[in-house]
DNA sequence: ATCACTCACGATAACGTTTTCGGTGGCGGT
DNA sequence: ACCGCCACCGAAAACGTTATCGTGAGTGAT
């Protein structure tokens, strides 16, 4: 690997003077030895080692993201968001995926951390674990306190910069357009329940139930595993169970279109016989048949407005932005059949 | 930030044994002194600094993905296949999106170098310009030249390792059960023909067609973006120009995926009146309805075999790895109407 | 012709680790 | 009591870059 002193040798500079002309500029070289650096450089190959400049000037560059699996659309559009502003801003970014586990998420910290990010965003739920919660908070103060700045997408439990989406408010919108259309008998297709994103939507949904006089038993939530194949396993158990079912709401449109794919398996008519909702908007929710009806979030927003807390180094105090939901209909509902 | 002479001084011990206990082993060190700078990082939380470590041991542990887009569900696919080896082996990966920007991908090389990857890993189609694979591959013969390792996947252009989906061959089983069913008005619903991958699937589904006597003439095939968007557009174009058309045949599943939009939007049956082909068998596939016909390529299964050619430093000479398509029959296709 | 004075460049000290290389102490063997 | 040996630890040199600080030569003015 061709290092800076073999172009300042070949160029028959220092080192320094090699530095300079490939920082681009800040002090004055001569045109003369520019041209022998830069020449030099273009025959070697020479590319500058970037652990042994970050090392040099203490210039944290690179921002951390911590996500579920950017293989999951809730993240990739998350992650769109915040690739965006972050290049825009010249900002490398570095993506780990933690898989929903929290002992992998420690340590991404630990490892971004060791990296010298300038920021790091956490996206995605919370979970309901005080233990983990203190241990995680502990490892963000700490990075915290040398400087480093976390913001995180939809997560209470640290204090800091954040970007909610209003979970609660669109459960809400879903409870609402349930008893609009006349819907009694609900089943809800959910993730895990250690996740403080289900939680909260739950209890929008179960208090807009409740405006309108409705309950949500318990025995008619479902919980699975937060994405295609839990959601058909969680209508099934829903469905085997309570057959008079005449809407599904689940709580993701990963979960919703599972549910679609096994209702048409059992050639149950949507939404003539049952009304399906999902949650989120991901692209895919367009080009399922019937077309999901949704609680759109503004994923790309939420991922672009992160990183510009991130990247700013204003305001002490805590800055929250909470985005509200959407409710998009399109053709998976309709009027419970009776 | 902390720093491991902080820790020593804390530990009253020389940044050298502080060192080795940190690092877990290598030489021996006293039971006592081990306690103190244990006990001395976690009052500190001292995380080591990576780059210094990078430095100091030039080991080089990370390895660099260059892909089009993570959120691209075709590149998610072959991502997440590139992550299960290298977290196996406890490699950090970093992803880069290229947005297939051939400025861009030559940009994100230089970085790699620069972060003293272990691999860097070409994931996506190749470019029809000779200019700028001259370019990338002098850049990339650089890195090799320094003990770098490069695997393409699915590009030509390289001349390392590689692991390749058979492109033709997978035209050529879309070909076949084209004519199987009787198509003889076909339509194609192709990506930017700069991309190798694009003239590859053509090449094969022509030379299929002609050996059951069909020609495929230029106008009936158009080109536009690789993805949903583009591929509604490409379908409208065709239809409007030749409405006898029986069947579609997309290059890649997002655009067979606008296909099926704009023709339900147009409320034509499919695969009533036309057929619809897809190709790469996305998890979507399965979800749109009619569900898709497509041409699998084992998408996981190429990255991970990608990455362990990457990390396995055996065999000078180029390992080329050829992973077979299948065509995957399911309800978007059927015997031409007359 | 001397003197400040700028200007372009080279030494050199960081940056935070790892690692090699001596050096200290204690131990057993003759 | 002396010598070698081993086990453990600290001093110091790397790693490749940037940034500070001099230093020499060249300018203009006096």
């Amino acid at each position: 690997m061709a290092t800076l002193s073999d172009v300042a040798r070949r160029a028959g500079v220092s080192p320094a003077t090699a530095s300079r002309v490939i920082n681009g500029s800040s002090k004055p070289v001569t045109e003369e030895l520019r041209e022998r650096v830069l020449q030099a450089v273009a025959e070697l190959q020479y590319v500058p080692n970037a652990h042994a400049q970050l090392l040099a000037r203490s210039h944290r560059g690179a921002v951390g993201v911590i996500v579920h699996d950017v293989s999951d659309p809730y993240f990739s559009e998350i992650t769109r968001g915040l690739q965006r502003v972050a290049t825009d801003q010249g900002r490398l970014l570095m993506i780990c995926n933690s898989y929903r586990d929290p002992e992998r998420e420690l340590e991404y910290v630990e490892l971004l951390r060791g990296q010298q990010v300038a920021a790091i965003v956490l996206a995605g739920s919370g979970y309901h674990d005080a233990d983990f919660t203190r241990l995680l908070n502990g490892k963000l103060a700490a990075y915290e306190a040398t400087g480093g700045r976390v913001t995180v997408i939809g997560r209470h439990e640290h204090s800091g910069d954040a970007v909610m989406p209003d979970n609660r408010g669109g459960g809400g919108l879903l409870g609402r357009e349930l008893c609009r259309l006349g819907h009694e008998h609900i089943g809800v297709v959910a993730g895990p329940r250690v996740l403080t994103t289900i939680t909260d939507r739950l209890t929008g949904l179960r208090a807009a139930l409740a405006e309108h006089g409705l309950g949500l038993p318990e025995h008619r939530i479902r919980y699975a595993d937060f994405d295609r194949d839990g959601g058909a396993e969680a209508t099934a158990a829903l469905l085997d169970a309570e057959p008079g079912l005449t809407a599904i709401a689940a709580l993701n449109d990963s979960m919703a279109i599972g549910a679609l794919a096994l209702l048409r398996a059992r050639a149950v008519p949507v939404p003539q016989q049952v009304s399906v909702f999902g949650f989120d908007d991901m692209p895919m929710a367009r080009d399922v048949t019937p077309a999901l009806t949704t609680v759109r979030l503004p994923l790309v927003e939420m991922g672009a407005r992160a990183m510009a807390l991130a990247l700013d180094p204003g305001a002490a105090s805590p800055r929250v932005e909470s985005l509200a939901a959407e409710l998009i209909r399109r053709d998976s509902t309709g009027p419970a059949p009776r």
